[in-house]
DNA sequence: AGTGTAGGCCAACACGTGTTGACATGCCGG
DNA sequence: CCGGCATGTCAACACGTGTTGGCCTACACT
């Protein structure tokens, strides 16, 4: 019934709304972004954006679609998951807005911050329980691993500590995969 | 001219103003808090609200005043003090909604991550700086330490993480603690 | 008692928001 | 040539917001 074909005319129409909506709510939040100043920046009018989504509940969830894309784990070495894990972070803020759109609103909207908690248990929980045997452990080694993940992504890209944001990808990796490293492999203290 | 003296009668009433104002403003953040709704929390007219602060902005700023209240760090044995900082951060979150609040609008609101860059240049630098030689290196070890700890902040106080709320506050600082510790004190990697 | 003043309330304003429905335009199949 | 449909525009609605100014009330002081 409501099967949609992509219709050619539209689709660019729809990606260029999307695409400026993505850049809106990582750069503002979700509060700040409105539909009007969408439309204006995608050259379209405000009612062409409630015709393709609906509302704009739907167009941040339909911007804010996404998957970790984490890599797997356990086929690592040991030693390594650590620094993996960060530098798959750091290169997956660099290249794609969403994840700090929802990290922004989920600062705020109780309805994100439980987003972001079923990411986090449906999909980095899962890749970290691959390397323990105990599944509560598991979810307290990957909360643990998140804090710091998030919390440099919240001192990187949202608050912009200088020192932060100047450190080279390397230098960052270095300091904070031992952390992770840490977390996820170091013995219960 | 604007000088203030504290009229007996309305000292009671600001505070009740500002108490719910704190209260809204780390729950909801800066936008989704409307000044209504605290008026109406506070049992009084929205309009007092405006006569005692002036504008939504200038009630922030005074929901917002603080002081992180760090110890002396230099005081304490060496390798304590990660320990001690995080002890302290997570002892001052659950006493005081005014961090959340702000920790909150500084995801969303530029004016509000300035801010924080000033608390953090004014007031995390310097406890570090003074266990330190170089203040440059001061600079990135109290970054990587407040990626940390606002990390935990974010998942424990805002996001909800159920592994980081229900973990005991002795078992967040003896995993987090030696993260910390290390940023201060270990050797540049 | 009369009066000034501080504390408080009410009603309204101006504005920006998400959202809607009526109307235009151009393309494509018959 | 024409009728339908997708694509897009315009103008308006209903609502919630921060903010303002006028009015009321009660108390302190002379």
């Amino acid at each position: 019934m409501t099967s949609e074909q992509v219709r050619p005319r539209s689709a660019e129409t729809r990606a260029r709304i999307l695409a400026t909506a993505r850049d809106h709510f990582s750069r503002h939040g979700y509060d700040r972004t409105t539909i009007r100043r969408i439309a204006a920046d995608a050259e379209i009018d405000p009612s062409m954006v409630m015709r393709y989504f609906g509302n704009k509940e739907r167009l941040f969830a339909a911007a804010a679609e996404f998957e970790l894309r984490l890599p797997d784990l356990s086929a690592l070495p040991p030693e390594r998951v650590g620094a993996a894990l960060v530098e798959h972070f750091v290169e997956r803020w660099d290249g794609d807005d969403t994840l700090m759109a929802l990290l922004r609103r989920g600062a705020t909207d109780p309805a994100a911050a439980d987003r972001m908690r079923e990411v986090f248990a449906g999909q980095l929980v899962p890749v970290i329980a691959a390397l323990h045997t105990d599944p509560a452990e598991a979810a307290s080694r990957a909360a643990l691993a998140a804090s710091q993940i998030l919390g440099v992504a919240l001192c990187r890209y949202v608050l912009c500590f200088p020192p932060v944001v100047d450190m080279p990808k390397r230098e960052l990796v270095a300091w904070v995969g031992p952390t992770v490293q840490r977390y996820l492999t170091a013995p219960h203290p």
